[in-house]
DNA sequence: CCTAAAATATACCGATTGGTATAAAAATAT
DNA sequence: ATATTTTTATACCAATCGGTATATTTTAGG
């Protein structure tokens, strides 16, 4: 690969404190969290970061890459629109298995604590619903146009529903540390998504 | 009243900080701004609570009494099963109204922050939500006993999956900054509950 | 009204916060 | 291999953090 040393460096620090932000919120991570964390000095994380927030955001950046990508991959091996819908409903699981157990649902977390203090990781968290909201709309509207689902649905509903009962059953089921409480929310989703008209 | 003046201080500090804590999160609100928000010192403050902790905790059954008496009370008002369900799907506007405009709803916001860095805080929100369980399973096992829903339900699959869509919406409304986008995803809820066997 | 007790304000504490100037070290190009 | 640039470590900064001892004020009882 043809990273400088500085990339690599980069690489490694938002590699290293992706959990910590996951877990403790930007405003509960420290720079000593985060030295702790690389093993690295204040001078060498800010030798590649302007300050504590540009590392947040490309941390969140490289959080949801993953989980998204993941998402975005599992649902291109299916292709019926419901079968591509159901991928939220069994990815659940993977909350609560390491490494992704770092915390949990990185939008979940960047959006509940950003919305009324951190405009920047607001607006990537925003970004980020809305990518998979339009993810699941053309998903939705493609199985319209292939007449496997009926015409009278609102895409844009049924998105923003398996978003929330996604985000939602995350909250409860870390809270409770029940994945059986999960599994029953998944569940809920997929007979939604079963039937759909 | 019969409050003491010590009692009513304590009263006042929990009514004028909870907005900032459900805003800016227990790791996120300083001393400093505990004090500016009060009108009080560091010493008053400190003469009627232990630390910022126990203030906290306060402030979170402050705020989930408020929202949480708000449902039951309208739950009392209707007898048919269905309809004490349908309290959650119609309460949503009431987050966005002030003064419930607050920062949300407290039990997803101090669930998020809390569940991999404070224990305390975690607790209360893990009450919170098994309070709201029980109260939702009670309603549909009453409702099975009066015929009105199949026995065949799972109640607590019910419970959590309206709690999740509740809160989840919750999180994308104001992420979003949109009262149509909880609509539909109320909208969703009334249907599935509507659509109880 | 006066006094004892309770509540609040002042002034301070050490520790930690995010951040930076500078020096040392390591990587890179010639 | 050397010189230059890039990267990392050291040492420090003012500001703020949560918290407290003590002085002052206010409340409440007699």
């Amino acid at each position: 690969m043809n990273m400088s040393k500085a990339e690599r460096t980069k690489a490694y620090i938002i590699e290293k404190t992706a959990p910590i932000f996951n877990k403790k919120g930007f405003a509960g991570t420290s720079l000593a969290d985060m030295t702790a964390a690389t093993g690295l000095t204040k001078g060498s994380i800010y030798g590649n970061f302007a300050n504590k927030d540009e590392v947040a955001l490309a941390v969140f950046d490289y959080n949801f890459k993953k989980v998204s990508s993941a998402i975005g991959l599992e649902m291109a091996k299916r292709q019926k629109a419901k079968d591509k819908l159901m991928v939220f409903a069994e990815f659940y699981s993977q909350v609560f298995e390491p490494p992704l157990d770092a915390g949990g649902c990185a939008v979940l977390n960047t959006a509940v604590e950003s919305d009324d203090t951190h405009a920047g990781l607001k607006k990537k968290a925003t970004q980020a619903v809305l990518s998979w909201k339009a993810n699941i709309i053309q998903v939705v509207e493609q199985g319209i146009a292939r007449k496997e689902l009926s015409e009278t649905l609102n895409a844009e509903q049924v998105a923003l529903t398996i978003i929330a009962l996604f985000e939602g059953g995350i909250m409860i089921a870390k809270l409770l540390e029940s994945k059986t409480a999960m599994g029953m929310i998944m569940d809920s989703m997929r007979k939604m998504i079963d039937g759909l008209s």
